[in-house]
DNA sequence: GGATTGTTTTAGGAACGGTTAATTTTATAT
DNA sequence: ATATAAAATTAACCGTTCCTAAAACAATCC
């Protein structure tokens, strides 16, 4: 339906404009190396489609459905060149173009798995706009014993911590990757976690059951 | 230049002639769902851009260049859906879908590190074609983390498994291509690795470890 | 209210990918 | 070998998409 140039179009009114306000002509035909010509022109098709608020002389803003477009496809493309950067490694120019083409054919489902894949520390490096990645989701694969609550159990799936002596107390307590626990209770929300393995049962205080990853039992 | 219509041209006279193999407009046309009267056209197109051999009424062949072409799109084609299928986990024909409209619009570059990145052999379960990844990224003398000793340390290749969760595991744990890691300790021989990867560390199974390959450091 | 600036209209063009109908070439059958 | 059927090409043309230049028009600012 919506081709890609006419994508880019609500792209850069919200670039231009934010999420309601409005862009000139002019304005818009400089930032995207057209003639305003092109851009009246195209934004008779947007409002057409009733993606875009227009009336001649008047500027225009997004609607509704326009600038959720709009922001759809700022998000695809911050998610896209996050996973470039920050997972591939690649430049951040090269980056951004690939994410600028590949955004207008990437699918709201694999968007959201990539952006899962991507890390949770999105918000920190987005300056180029303001709402950059909502709907992210949490990484499902396994489950932090520090989240699991009294009679949950599973199989260790890894130590992961920050700090590596967290890691190498655990492994000399026996919390090694394959072995079954079981949390027996909990302390307090913020306290610890009474945890059996094998045959023994040990406490932890939350940050060290917080490095524990396990792959929970039904 | 090449547009994704006529890259999709190039693909198809590749599944339906082979290599070096001739097709003759109409299957190509009935393959297309389009008129013999288009092909005839796009062929000449493609006969000018240098990518195809063709005389009328004789059937068309790859050119050099043109095969080079078509078969570069189909293993960006391949990477994408492995990568959607054993990483993002998404069912084959969503992956298809998806895979086709991305393999246009995908660099080398990405394509390289998302095929280093998505785990299993390839030339496993591509029954699609024959001769589906070649190309496959240089996989230059690399060791096995699960066979490296306290001390070692290197760059990942590449991760490789038979069981696509635990390469989706690991790289939610950073452990993606390109990352610098290096070995503090072992649990024991069939045990626990303890692996430094940026600030954090991190216990793995010697299942886990098995799958990530390293450029190891002198 | 006239000049200036910004915007739209008009008219048109180039690329692209497709179509139908007529025609030409090749293949097939007797 | 030749008539006929099948396949491929040509010719003419359509619709879309995005663009432009130039002329006409509105808004705005002394």
């Amino acid at each position: 339906m919506t081709s890609d140039e006419r994508e880019d179009y609500l792209i850069n009114i919200l670039r231009l404009a934010g999420e309601h306000g409005t862009v000139k002509t002019t304005e818009l035909a400089k930032f995207m190396d057209v003639t305003p010509a092109s851009v009246t022109g195209m934004l008779k098709v947007l409002y057409r489609e009733g993606l875009v608020d227009y009336q001649r002389y008047q500027g225009v803003s997004l609607t509704e459905a326009g600038l959720q477009k709009a922001k759809d496809l700022r998000r695809k493309h911050h998610i896209m060149e996050r996973f470039l950067t920050n997972v591939l490694d690649m430049d951040p120019e090269s980056a951004h173009n690939e994410a600028h083409a590949i955004e207008h054919s990437l699918s709201d489902s694999a968007a959201n798995k990539i952006c899962r894949m991507s890390g949770t520390k999105v918000d920190a490096d987005c300056s180029t706009c303001d709402d950059p990645c909502t709907n992210m989701v949490q990484i499902s694969d396994c489950v932090c014993a520090a989240d699991m609550v009294p009679g949950d159990s599973g199989v260790i799936s890894h130590l992961s911590s920050n700090d590596s002596s967290i890691v190498r107390r655990l492994i000399s307590m026996g919390f090694v990757p394959g072995r079954d626990i079981s949390i027996a209770s909990i302390v307090s929300d913020k306290g610890a976690r009474i945890i059996s393995i094998g045959e023994t049962t040990i406490a932890l205080d939350r940050e060290m059951a917080a490095a524990i990853q396990v792959n929970a039992k039904l």
